[in-house]
DNA sequence: TCAGATTTGGTACTTTAGTATGAGGATGCT
DNA sequence: AGCATCCTCATACTAAAGTACCAAATCTGA
């Protein structure tokens, strides 16, 4: 979190440097600042979107309802956790890597850390015993 | 989906309007410009944002449809719901078949039978499914 | 700032799950 | 008795899931 706010005062930095290489070129050709401005907006909407997905993730976080202290008790972490909601809801390890923005691979690794710290053998298994320990609600 | 294809398109050629009112605005007037440019930058970054947002409301839309329950409704038998239990209870297919007495043959037909009653691709959405039609309690 | 935990990702396998299809016996209804 | 449905089981696949190890980049708490 603290990167994502490092990286968006950079690109406000260069916003303005950007604004300041302006003066220049703006007054002496109008055409090539059609695609200086282009390119400001393209780039200032992917971030809009990327920052909307970091946002999203953590209140996907917030819905679940686990206290932190219940986690952690049994070595969950946030990320795992999430993982354990999207098993829950019926989603394949696939599905849930393009929910996440990760590799199938890396849903692999933590669906089987999930396994070991719930004591499960399958994913159906997990999704019994955190329903029980209330983990999951619904 | 297409929707959002149009809105961006609409979006570009806003944009390219924007462009030809900059050609009046810019080479008079240098110090205005840094504020059109940072302007479009906020408001294409907030577009960002809400596109992104649309697109996640249509997800959770998609997830969340509940259709009349009951057993008879959804066709299924006393034996396919027998094994959805042991199945939301997080047991193999080969478990499964100890518990009830038959081979794993049978329960994979049951599971098949069960996945096309509910509409299910894994196992893992028949249980959630079946929980949201209130076909399993807790 | 440094160690430990977290997150991500990969390869190579083994094991379950799930699909498609067919088929015989049991059951219930008319 | 006849027909539909259910339950059972099998074979032969294909597709997911899960295991075991390894490795690198990040984060976080002292």
């Amino acid at each position: 979190m603290k990167r994502t706010i490092v990286i968006f005062g950079a690109l406000i930095v260069a916003l303005l440097g950007l604004m300041q290489l302006g003066k220049y070129v703006l007054v002496r050709d109008t055409s090539s600042a059609e695609w200086i401005i282009a390119a400001i907006a393209v780039a200032f909407f992917f971030i809009g979107i990327l920052i909307n997905r970091k946002s999203q993730q953590a209140e996907t976080l917030k819905a679940g309802k686990a206290s932190p202290s219940q986690l952690n008790a049994l070595g969950l972490s946030k990320r795992e956790y999430e993982v354990l909601i999207h098993l829950s809801e019926g989603h394949s390890n696939k599905e849930i890597a393009d929910l996440l923005f990760v590799t199938e691979s890396t849903i692999k690794t933590h669906v089987s850390n999930i396994l070991m710290k719930l004591d499960a053998r399958r994913r159906t298994e997990a999704i019994a015993k955190a329903r029980e320990l209330h983990l999951i609600t619904q």
